[in-house]
DNA sequence: TGCCATGTTAAACT
DNA sequence: GAGTTTAACATGGC
């Protein structure tokens, strides 16, 4: 599940702010008592990591490919890693990875500035840890959550394709402002991705590249390939896009 | 029905 | 010890 779309789950969870946790229970092998009696101060994403934040510690969810969640309900056939009980109500966590961080250590691995999806992202920084990954391939360093926070590999796909950059491209024979111009569409693309998904959008309505059999561009068949150290899938046209090697 | 994939981590290797 | 590969997890969709 990449970023926009865990960042509306954040917003749709907003409304457990100030609940406290009556008592816990689930799979997760944690330390779930540390929680209870305690009161839910914040709930946001960074990246794809979803925070549920009390007074000294967070609860991180990571909904990996299957994650899901239910508010006051139960999913059939399926059994939590977390649930939390309040006074009124319950929520849910099925599939992914629980853990428990403290507050210090969530703001200083998990920065606001390369989330692809936050109001921080700071562009100049994520060109600055860019480059600084320069010898490594380009679909790599896009699923690096250090530096593009929340970009998974259909944003990958798409906005390499949109930039007309080959996926195994190294990032230092990429002339910088294409490189910039790559950066600035991951922004751009997951924002729309974001808003389409809240205007009730049918996932994939703006995929050009990502499962599809022919280029848009040239009409061409499109390449199906596991690429670079992450071994993921890459779609993409080597006619449209340019490799950069 | 079987397999893959919007993903990450840890263990097991070399 | 560093780097690479495999396994594990969970489940909707094709």
């Amino acid at each position: 599940m990449e970023g926009p779309l865990v960042k509306i789950i954040a917003e749709t969870l907003t409304e457990l702010k100030g609940k406290r946790v009556i008592s816990t229970s689930g799979t997760a092998k944690i330390e779930k008592e540390i929680i209870e009696g305690k009161e839910i101060k914040d709930i946001f994403n960074r990246g794809k990591n979803l925070f549920i934040k009390f007074p000294s510690l967070s609860i991180k969810l990571h909904f990996l490919m299957a994650g899901s969640y239910r508010l006051n309900e139960e999913k059939e056939g399926a059994i939590p890693k977390l649930s939390l009980i309040f006074n009124k109500g319950i929520f849910n966590f099925y599939g992914g990875i629980v853990k428990i961080i403290n507050n210090n250590e969530m703001e200083k691995v998990y920065d606001e500035e390369v989330d692809v999806n936050s109001e921080k992202w700071n562009s100049e920084k994520v060109l600055r840890l860019t480059l600084q990954k320069k010898n490594k391939l380009i679909c790599d360093v896009l699923l690096d959550q250090n530096i593009f926070a929340g970009v998974g590999n259909i944003i990958k796909n798409e906005v390499l394709y949109m930039v007309k950059i080959h996926p195994l491209s190294i990032v230092e024979k990429i002339p910088e402002e294409k490189l910039k111009e790559l950066i600035f569409k991951t922004r751009e693309f997951s924002i729309l991705f974001y808003k389409a998904i809240k205007n009730g959008e049918k996932f994939g309505t703006y995929f050009k590249i990502y499962g599809k059999n022919q280029c848009p561009h040239c009409k061409e068949k499109v390449m199906k390939e596991k690429t670079g150290k992450t071994k993921r899938i890459s779609f993409f046209c080597p006619s449209t896009q340019f490799l950069y090697a």
